[in-house]
DNA sequence: ATCGCAGGTGACACCGGTGTCAAGAAATGC
DNA sequence: GCATTTCTTGACACCGGTGTCACCTGCGAT
């Protein structure tokens, strides 16, 4: 490993402060602003020079400081994640999305979990943004569905790109997941397996991407002519408990429904739990379906079906995006709306309805 | 909400820049080292000089830019998490409470992921420190195990906590979560329960946080006086379907244990699915005990038994002891090694050892 | 030979804050 | 009342980069 200035001799150390521009420009005997030129490619330096101060660069192993030039760049090459925590695995994976996006491209990360519910969340993030200099910030679900936030970053000259489940701004700073689109895959592969009494495990009322999955199942309902039962659709809350409430709901009806779809897979986990608390075998005689593809949903047994929203790609898509509109150079033509498309993933979880 | 200079009338908005400090002179008719002062605030200012610029600062909602701040200081209040991946709920606890610690300090948390494998590591992370110009680094196991990287950064001024299974750094930089003992008191809880044959599911070979589990597992084995048969200690790489092979490697003996605990969750619940699989029946037939307390632990059914160790709460201290470094009034003789107490969770998936 | 014009370079101010130090104002000691 | 100390303040350089603009080359065209 090339050590530069920084001496290592055995247990002595010999320590030299980091390198500036100065100090290059002083061994290369050019001026500091011409060093400059060097490091942001600028053309108009002779061939020669160029390389000579990069030899010096190197020698050095000199980096320009990030700090000092955002400052005259007026950048801070950071963009914000803003969050509210409907699911650590959801957010993780968005997470993972972005920082592969942004490695090598010198931005940097910073996360900033909010609360969606808070009226001052929209002051809190606008605070969060100027403290922290960010050039940009990615709003994820829940947060995202807030127009109200997105017109106060427009205002403030805040790039953002938001990450829905639904198309929702007109100047094409979303990246949508088409969660409608995926239920009602879901929802045809269960009526092909010969379901008709289907049960539906909602979200909370709020959420967007629940709403849509809703849509979704009705549709695929609609379609097929089925009759959608009210008694079958059942209010959860995205989470374990209100799963296995739900489950007991549906379950210990006069007629059960042969097929329950969760609006997300942890609720389908407490319907299963339900299942298999009240003995009934899975999928032989009732199916499940999530949604998500989270890491859950395949760490049981029966492993659940569920739909994949590739959500680590739409990460790195929004963070794609943001940098395209942070570029000085950038292209306006490139702005468009991304949709990710939903792939169903049949695990073991449901099967063809039993012959009665 | 209190807008300053961001005038908005209706829909026509009238939106001025930023307020920078020679504003905020100007305005006051004092020079802009008195300003500064009162930002930072420094004794030596005449209270009524004082608030008169304060009331300023409070009319133009200016806060300083913490670029140059951070330029001028020498410091970015920028901290960064270096990880590698084992566990997405563990990085998500871990990242929440690091959150918490920073919410309200100005310092923001920069995510890193990293391989433990690389050779370039130190490098990588070196380059990471370098490039955002963070003022310090928590490290998560395993990476907190490399002391080569360690001793780099202390090389290299650089403030660095590490949160590990083990006490492992003569610093004082090292947060604790002593897996040792929690596995000692969930083996104590199994043997207990009547179980003598009891499996035990390594991580893999290169984790320190298996080999301590795996230790306190056999001290109170030897405590007990029941002999470790090496045939129920099982190979496994902390992955689900590394638990499904170690599970039927297990329970397809002559003489299956009657508890297996698995060094973490998701292993367990790839030994409950094998059981499940096999027919076996858990907690009667067989116990399952896992480690970490993590998402997945509860649900699933049966819930599992399983070692909880606050590791939100192991983030936050290592927050608070970083910026506890990193404070100009630091109090050195605060700086003691913290160690976590890992507590039982005893749920569902074990049971006492049926009479034979 | 002279002009023009482009390419290549550096002096200087600036980004928005901070440290240093010296000078004027106020408070204290005799 | 005067010397001395303490408090308050601002001028100025600096952190480490960048933009602007003027200057100096060398070259082809006139």
């Amino acid at each position: 490993m090339h050590k530069g200035l920084w001496n290592v001799l055995g247990t002595t150390e010999i320590v030299s402060k980091k390198p500036t521009i100065n100090d290059v420009a002083r061994l290369s005997g050019v001026s500091k602003k011409t060093v400059s030129r060097v490091i942001n490619d600028s053309p108009n330096v002779k061939s020669d020079t160029r390389s000579k101060i990069q030899a010096v660069i190197q020698q050095l192993d000199y980096a320009p400081d990030p700090q000092a030039r955002g400052l005259a760049f007026r950048r801070s090459y950071l963009i914000g994640l803003v969050y509210d925590n409907p699911n650590a695995l959801y957010i993780s994976d968005i997470q993972a999305g972005i920082l592969h996006a942004c490695y090598g491209t010198g931005y940097e990360l910073i996360m900033h979990p909010g609360d969606f519910c808070s009226h001052r969340l929209i002051d809190q993030v606008q605070h969060f943004v100027h403290r922290a200099r960010l050039d940009g910030v990615i709003l994820l679900s829940p947060i995202s569905q807030l127009d109200k936030l997105a017109h106060s970053l427009r205002r403030n000259h805040c790039p953002y790109i938001r990450i829905s489940p639904k198309k929702i701004d007109a100047v094409a700073n979303v990246v949508v997941s088409n969660d409608r689109k995926g239920a009602f895959l879901m929802t045809e592969h269960l009526i092909g397996l010969g379901h008709r009494e289907i049960g539906f495990v909602l979200g909370p009322s709020s959420n967007l991407s629940s709403e849509e999955k809703f849509e979704g199942f009705h549709e695929a309902m609609k379609q097929h002519g089925i009759p959608l039962r009210k008694r079958l659709v059942i209010e959860g809350a995205n989470t374990f408990e209100s799963g296995v409430a739900a489950g007991e709901q549906a379950l210990t009806r006069a007629v059960p429904p042969s097929a329950i779809f969760a609006s997300n897979d942890v609720m389908a986990l407490g319907v299963l739990k339900t299942a298999q608390m009240m003995g009934i075998a899975v999928p032989e005689s009732l199916s499940i379906a999530g949604y998500d593809d989270s890491a859950h949903a395949s760490l049981v047994w029966p492993d659940l079906t569920t739909v994949n929203q590739s959500v680590g790609f739409m990460g790195e898509l929004a963070a794609h995006k943001l940098m395209l509109q942070l570029a000085p150079d950038r292209d306006r033509a490139k702005l468009v709306d991304v949709s990710v498309e939903p792939k169903l993933v049949i695990r073991h979880s449901t099967a063809a309805v039993m012959h009665v």
